[in-house]
DNA sequence: CGCGTGATTGAAACCCTTCAAGTTTAGTGG
DNA sequence: CCACTAAACTTGAAGGGTTTCAATCACGCG
């Protein structure tokens, strides 16, 4: 890709700033990442697979699924722009993922090759931090979504995500959204009634 | 504590066995870690308080639980003997916990300073190793529980939990099994019958 | 326009909860 | 060792929330 390209992405933006990534780094960094144009409901896992890389989403917006025997959808997460999203346990345990990875908008991702962690650590000791600090916030985000499933209502776990991901409301169809609340989707839309009914 | 008592210790053997630590690492460590005798019923951490040391179980057992609004305890985690438990993000971000921590049976803990990890990690690498392992799996463990909240009946959480913790079959309550599951107490007792019946 | 996808609505079925009995079990003190 | 008690577990009936299935509506797009 181009240099340029680079300097005005999201993603050397993002380690600039958050992780004190500089140009020389990002030039030691090149081998161990790569952009890639993913197009609409094209998979970039799929369950069997080994996970291999840590995707950033430079544009557009991927999902982390999986599927029940039944061939049910079940939606872990979203990620849109500047999230970070991979089966970190296939790739860390070298094992075949049960999950899939797809992109639910056109999208530009970058893959980032397992040394890019190791390496981007080596050149500044904040990237160590800073993927420290992402890696225990996401088990907080893990803890307090199963802390919905066990204690709250469709109702509330769903005015929970509108506060939580208030752009996804826009972006995502209301079926993908019920299946990340572990609804069906005519449940979520007898939720959205109530909710209309509740604002009078 | 009593050298003999800590070379006996399963913290010990844990450490020494899993991630390097030797006797003279154990001695640079002291400073570190206590180990302190939690009576039955006790709390460790109370929602409000900030999470300040790591556990590891030594004997006994531990819960990790939120409550709602209206009283209901939600069970997160299980900690028996060799488990590892604490409010990550409470202790990490340095915020007040949503979360309880407390004894189901009379236990022994070791309490660990959040050094304590940074300093093993100074004195051997195996350590720093681990500790990332353990922190990777936790994550597909949360994953897994979150796939399985919004996946599957109660029967089958059941089933999944029976096989894996076996173990805690015998020494918690059902009620607590149920909270664990995201159901009542009464739900579980139906659940177990109609599995009874189905194994003739 | 006609087609496909997503959202809504209704009715019946199902799972799980709630509340209110019972029954069993484990622990305690006489 | 038994009697008593409290806690845990079970069972039943009624009710609530969610799912399922089918039909309808709304919208964007070739």
């Amino acid at each position: 890709m181009e240099q340029e390209e680079l300097l005005r992405s999201n993603f050397y933006r993002y380690y600039s700033e958050k992780a004190m990534l500089n140009d020389a780094d990002f030039e030691q960094l090149l081998p161990y990442f790569e952009f890639k144009d993913i197009p609409h409901n094209q998979y970039i896992l799929r369950a069997g697979e080994v996970c291999k890389s840590f995707l950033f989403v430079e544009e557009g917006l991927l999902q982390f699924h999986s599927l029940d025997e039944k061939g049910g959808e079940h939606i872990l997460q979203f990620a849109p722009e500047e999230w970070l999203v991979s089966d970190r346990s296939s790739m860390y345990f070298d094992e075949p993922s049960l999950h899939y990875i797809k992109a639910i908008e056109p999208s530009k991702v970058v893959f980032m090759h397992p040394n890019f962690f190791l390496e981007a650590g080596k050149l500044k000791y904040e990237f160590s931090v800073f993927t420290e600090r992402s890696l225990q916030r996401s088990v907080y985000f893990l803890q307090r979504r199963i802390n919905s499933l066990l204690a709250m209502t469709a109702k509330e776990r769903y005015l929970e995500f509108m506060a939580l991901y208030p752009n996804l409301l826009l972006r995502v169809p209301q079926w993908m959204i019920a299946s990340y609340l572990g609804i069906t989707p005519e449940s979520l839309s007898r939720v959205r009634r109530e909710i209309a009914k509740d604002s009078f």
